[in-house]
DNA sequence: TGCAGAGTCAACCTTTTGATTGACCCGCCG
DNA sequence: CGGCGGGTCAATCAAAAGGTTGACTCTGCA
């Protein structure tokens, strides 16, 4: 938690999300806040690192990125906070989304998020997340923190990122050997993993695979964007 | 029809989105726009009759409802226009979401709405399509223009009952014995009917079809309550 | 240092799926 | 009446998926 305290200057907030209803809404909606302004937009990862470089040598660097995970078009937002933190100075990033699933969680926050937040969480707790980043903070929405506690206590029965990753593919509708193909790994180790996610899953085919990975909000629903 | 005439009082809009973030950026971006006022905001369907019915005991109707597809909880966008359709003297409803899947095109258009547009669209895009719907005109992003032209020219290739039945057993995980039993036909039925609705959906297994079927809606997702 | 877990791969075999072909019944419609 | 589409079933073959075992690497951690 920030404490109360007025700070010197205010956070200043990247923000990058492809749609600009929604850019707009951060910006109108975090600019009315005391101590926060938006110093740059960028509608997608490419966008969003040419403006740190950017702003880098202007000397004049963000103290946070709130980045959106599912751009349709470029870079997207995994790859964008994966890329940020092997920058020399690296700011933290927020991710503001609009899933909460253990897909989207895990990715984030291996990818070195310092946050994860949904889009439909009110104002206020937008407004303290963005200071709580801007001062080295995590902030988690309670599904992504729960998720990670249940991971750390009890690390035999979740499955793994990669796991979660094939299960995606999965999910696509994707042959074994399309999957493996995708990943860079041999037909067999595809097999291998989707054993192992049976076994966890508790069921024995592909299709029942899906069906208990969508259900328990492990994987978003087949063919939904991202 | 709205012409390039300046109107004589403000185009009156509802906004119906379950993101205060996105409900803050369309009101940012709209309040702009010369001619155009955010009369109110609700934040689920259910929310949104209310709302109206409330303005109406006040005499004070809006011009158009600008409707997200997509909300999380509560009575969704579609159920939401339908219903709205039924009142005494409708506002045409413009639909403003995230995908443009076939499947939310023609259930939005099957309830009535007088619109189709995106979220990406350029603000001056949506202000036009505000506009244009107030005047009681169709507005449609091109993908959904596209898709019905298509559908009235050829409407054959679609999925008989029965074939929908067995593709939301799929979905559930069941094997082709299993949904034989459940239904009671003998499994090569079952296999027959799953190459017609693999040839009809244009994919070549089972889990590709589970991920066609859910991405046009033409099934929900695993576990999605009703 | 050595073990455990994750990830990788291979060989083998069984079961399930998918593709093809052909057939029968039934109701609807021109 | 005759045909057509939907639904039913069967036989057969090829391909994919599933299950098992065992092995190698690497990392982190006790």
């Amino acid at each position: 938690m920030v404490s109360g305290e007025t700070p010197l200057a205010d956070v200043r907030v990247l923000l990058v999300d492809d749609h600009p209803v929604v850019r707009a809404g951060l910006r109108a909606m975090l600019t009315e806040f005391e101590g926060i302004s938006i110093t740059a937009e960028a509608a997608d990862g490419k966008a969003a690192l040419k403006e740190l470089s950017r702003l880098a040598v202007l000397g004049d660097a963000v103290d946070v990125v709130l980045m959106d995970l599912q751009m349709g078009a470029g870079m997207d937002g995994v790859a964008a906070t994966a890329a940020i933190r092997k920058l020399a100075a690296p700011p933290p990033v927020l991710i503001l989304t609009t899933y909460d699933t253990d897909a989207d969680i895990l990715a984030a926050v291996e990818a070195g998020a310092s946050g994860y937040m949904l889009k439909d969480a009110p104002p206020e707790q937008i407004r303290q997340a963005v200071f709580a980043a801007a001062a080295g903070e995590t902030v988690l929405a309670p599904k992504a923190a729960a998720l990670l506690m249940n991971r750390i206590t009890n690390p035999g029965t979740s499955l793994t990122p990669r796991e979660v990753q094939l299960l995606e593919l999965l999910a696509t509708g994707l042959s074994n050997r399309a999957i493996a193909k995708q990943v860079f790994i041999s037909e067999a180790t595809v097999k291998t993993h989707l054993v192992h996610i049976y076994g966890k899953l508790g069921v024995d085919n592909r299709t029942a695979a899906i069906a208990a990975a969508t259900q328990r909000r492990i994987i978003r629903p087949p063919g939904q964007a991202g």
